[in-house]
DNA sequence: AGTTGGCACTCGGAAGCACAGAGTGCCAAG
DNA sequence: CTTGGCACTCTGTGCTTCCGAGTGCCAACT
């Protein structure tokens, strides 16, 4: 176990890193952080902390830097949230308030998370998996041609064509608008195939067809659509990670545009509260030198998306994380109120 | 005028450098391309081109590189568009054609388009003012609450919500969907203010203030989504810029962010054929060091939304017009086929 | 045992300098 | 108008030197 002085000492390392830039040596540390000990005794300790693994020098005559471990233990134990001030609140709660559909709530929030902590946001939009079903529409565009909407009780719309194997009327077209909607109206996605199971024995045998078609589009629409869609912004201030450009930015900016691997990483923070990945924590290779902290939102209580920043392993992690928390929570009552 | 060979000279300079990325000097340029005449020869000629203003010197003794006015010259007189090859024809009709809606359409063009050009590709969604009105859904979600469902003929949809003044049966809100239906469906954006103008009239005293209310959000949407959205991609891309990162494509990638200057850049460009706008013909400053090639697209022969790319101005033109004219003009052949 | 000052050592980065090479402009001859 | 020749001008590179921040270790002190 650490005593307590080294657990100050890495502290202050973090600390002085992430506000310079650069390696921090045992005679700056005394002097900004008053630790009441002579250099000496710093250097030893920090002799302690290397050994440990908690940091590490670049070069041999160089100061000190965390590794992926000391932020660990950083973030665990060192550091708290830093929570927002009051006029940060309020300025967060005007800039959500104003949107005006589901799209917005997103895009608004993806701008004010990058601007918030100055590192590239992400946002996925609130999932299909834990909606309800607030209404299923049918339209008929041609005879043998239907056009299915999904509408959720988060707001988010999906439609599909359906091709009919057979012509479909407009009075059966309302029969079963009508019946599917009493059955899986208010219900939960995950129900639904259940649900519909037997919903085609009660047509004529000719429309049968088609009402399966229907029926199987619409769960392949929830099933496909838990490949949830994601925005991501802020990508500028990637620019401000390092002198080593292009080798560090470049697999960053690529996974950015992979949606798969971001939905994986958010999906693989288990913990409903926040989570911090730090460096090579992160499966994906070209994430190994951020540092993602996500957490999860959603209407009420249960969190029905995640959202989060990446940003270097040197990042603000308390400044980060209450401003990564308060957002999620607003957006958590945007969404309730709509 | 510019001499036969001196207009020779300048296509030389553009390809090396763009193939090169270094200035090029007149030893070089004679042995690459023979030209039939001496370096000595070719640096009259160049001396030419710098007084004329079409190529510069980033230094006394260095070779020379084509200004914004030089990469014009080679774009409207020099360079012809370079035809897909049959294979990419191929892949991209392949690629485009396995999209299940709009959004994924346009994520598909996208993700194309950075990849064949190995730039920043934007593709603007369809636009709603060219549209047609497929069809308006009306849903009761509460008494007093309805939610307007708005189907373009490109596949597109917007959902908004409204309050009624006050409470509206079902069967006012069916004769609704169906006289506001058949007076628009079909019709052109533009005219479905004149259409549904004297509609409340129709209908009982106590709902006209419903029917007003759902027919002014109506209208609200096709204004406000003339704030188009846009989908862009590639940005990884821009890694590839140049030697001198952070100061180049930091600005970059801050237009790449405001959807507003992307949208003007695209309406900027009147032809509805190809555009071309290198350096500074942008207008946005962040944008002075590359050049935007876009091109409109469309079902049909109406162009309804524009696609293209941004990269360096040092870009190889003829390729980069040859790949956006192609992905144009199949992604409109599968918004035809939808 | 832990802390401290002293000291020799290491190594990266800046500064200075010389040099090679690519490229130019100009001129006189073809 | 083209060409070879020639003197000139730079940038980029490699080399050396030097400075200083920072370290590790040790002996002395509390």
């Amino acid at each position: 176990m650490l005593s307590e002085r080294r657990l100050q000492v890495l502290r202050a390392i973090v600390q002085d890193y992430v506000g310079t830039e650069e390696p921090v040596g045992s005679k700056a540390l005394t002097e900004r952080h008053n630790l009441g000990v002579s250099p000496a005794t710093v250097r030893n300790d920090m002799a302690a902390l290397e050994e440990e693994g908690y940091i590490a020098q670049p070069h041999t005559s160089a100061g000190r830097i965390p590794t992926d471990k000391g932020y660990r233990l950083f973030v665990d134990k060192l550091a708290g949230v830093k929570p927002m001030t009051a006029p940060e609140r309020r300025a967060i709660q005007n800039f959500l308030e104003g949107a005006v559909d589901l799209d917005d709530v997103v895009a608004r929030t993806v701008r004010l998370l990058a601007q918030l902590t100055r590192q590239v946001a992400v946002v996925q939009y609130p999932s299909l998996t834990r909606s309800t079903v607030r209404h299923v529409e049918l339209l008929s565009l041609a005879p043998a041609r239907v056009m299915l909407v999904l509408i959720t009780d988060t707001g988010r719309v999906e439609q599909r064509m359906v091709d009919c194997p057979a012509p479909f009327g407009e009075t059966s077209l309302a029969d079963l608008r009508a019946r599917l909607n009493s059955r899986v109206a208010g219900r939960r996605f995950t129900d639904v195939p259940t649900l519909v199971e037997d919903l085609p024995e009660g047509f004529d045998k000719e429309d049968r067809g088609t009402v399966s078609a229907v029926l199987s589009t619409l769960l392949e629409t929830l099933v496909e659509e838990n490949e949830e869609r994601l925005m991501i912004g802020g990508t500028a201030n990637l620019t401000r990670f390092g002198h080593d450009f292009p080798l560090t930015i470049r697999p960053v900016l690529e996974a950015l545009e992979e949606q798969v691997v971001l939905l994986k990483l958010l999906g693989e923070a288990k913990d409903p509260g926040m989570t911090v990945r730090i460096g090579h924590e992160n499966a994906h290779e070209g994430l190994n030198s951020t540092s993602v902290v996500s957490v999860g939102y959603g209407s009420g209580g249960e969190a029905v998306a995640k959202l989060g920043v990446v940003g270097p392993t040197r990042m603000d992690y308390p400044g980060t994380m209450g401003a990564v928390r308060a957002v999620a929570r607003y957006v958590g009552q945007i969404l309730a109120e709509s």
